[in-house]
DNA sequence: GTCTATAATCTGATAGAC
DNA sequence: GTCTATCAGATTATAGAC
């Protein structure tokens, strides 16, 4: 994902939502501004309340339901590129892999740092992450259901294989390197594989 | 570790970094102001000045190594509850869910947050945060080739334990539950039990 | 709906007395 | 070394014109 703004063309409240998904990205909740999201979306700083009169904390709601429902696509997708569960999880670690090192190591997960600045701040914030990382848990477990596992492992695995991906794509953008990412894909299918 | 300030018979300057690491723990680092560092600490703003003359980064430099070390020393003891390599990175795993419990799942990994924050600002913190997160992977690395695991084994398993542990964390504080990080120690315990 | 103007507060940082 | 006082700028949020 560049650094372009978004287009002018879709309505002013998902611009607002996706400028602030992208900030939160790069930089977690505190770092983002509301004059830096106006400028992204091309909107001017009073409007932004009108479309949410709770502020900032309502806007990061907003970006993280949007930011959840985004990365389960791409979990779906790069899922779906190979037919062998293990494959399939080693393959989703290359893909977010090189994701990351095109956008030059920035664009990591965007809920990470939001739902840690908010522990003990924000309920409504937290609790919106860990919905993501509940939901993306099942996205994963689902495709290890449907190659083949028994449901209870897949469920267990599903949450270890986003968790550890979530803490391997930190790693890779602390040290600028796909290294940490590409070892827990392999070490993930390694688990995949075992019978128990 | 309780929220108490740190007692004021130690140096100021190691008050200043011990409340700037707790205050990073607890939302990361554009969250911690320096006025609060100075209240937990007992420093009046200005003296924070003397010793950090560059600012609030200096200090989060230093408080990112302070934590880097207390961590390694977690590490080590937990690691050295257990003989079999494996049970003791599940132990490894149960002690920081105690632990993180115990803090009401505020006092997570103090670096985490910091170091998204720091991405495409501050490489001095950025790579401050890299070095522990590489410190902390030989440290596992370190025990596993001590329980007889092969070198290149150990190593790329070290960076695994420590990553997956960080994000099973993060996930834990999002649900306040300890379940992400027991499954995540229990599938890297089967993973360091693994031949190959 | 969108804008400008502005209020009220907090921020990191500096200067200088003691 | 430690303190108080203060600067300049940024922050979220609101009010009101159009």
């Amino acid at each position: 994902m560049p650094a372009t703004r978004t287009p002018s063309d879709v309505d002013t409240r998902t611009r607002i939502v996706t400028a602030a998904a992208g900030l939160m990205q790069r930089g977690g909740y505190q770092t983002m501004s509301l004059k830096q999201i106006g400028a992204e979306a091309s909107v001017s700083g009073g409007s932004i309340y009108h479309f949410f009169p709770g502020g900032k904390e309502d806007i990061a709601v907003a970006a993280v339901i949007h930011a959840d429902e985004e990365f389960a696509d791409f979990l779906r997708s790069s899922l779906a590129t190979r037919e062998d569960p293990a494959d399939a999880v080693e393959a989703c670690a290359e893909h977010l892999a090189r994701r990351l090192e095109e956008s030059d190591w920035v664009d990591g997960c965007p809920l990470t740092a939001t739902g840690l600045e908010s522990v003990g701040r924000s309920d409504a914030i937290r609790s919106a992450v860990a919905a993501a990382f509940e939901h993306w848990s099942t996205v994963v477990a689902d495709r290890l259901v449907e190659g083949g596992l028994d449901r209870s492992r897949a469920a267990t695995l599903g949450t270890t294989v986003v968790n550890s991906l979530e803490g391997a794509e930190v790693a890779a953008q602390m040290t600028c390197d796909a290294g940490p990412l590409l070892t827990s894909g392999r070490h993930l299918a390694e688990l995949v594989r075992a019978v128990s």
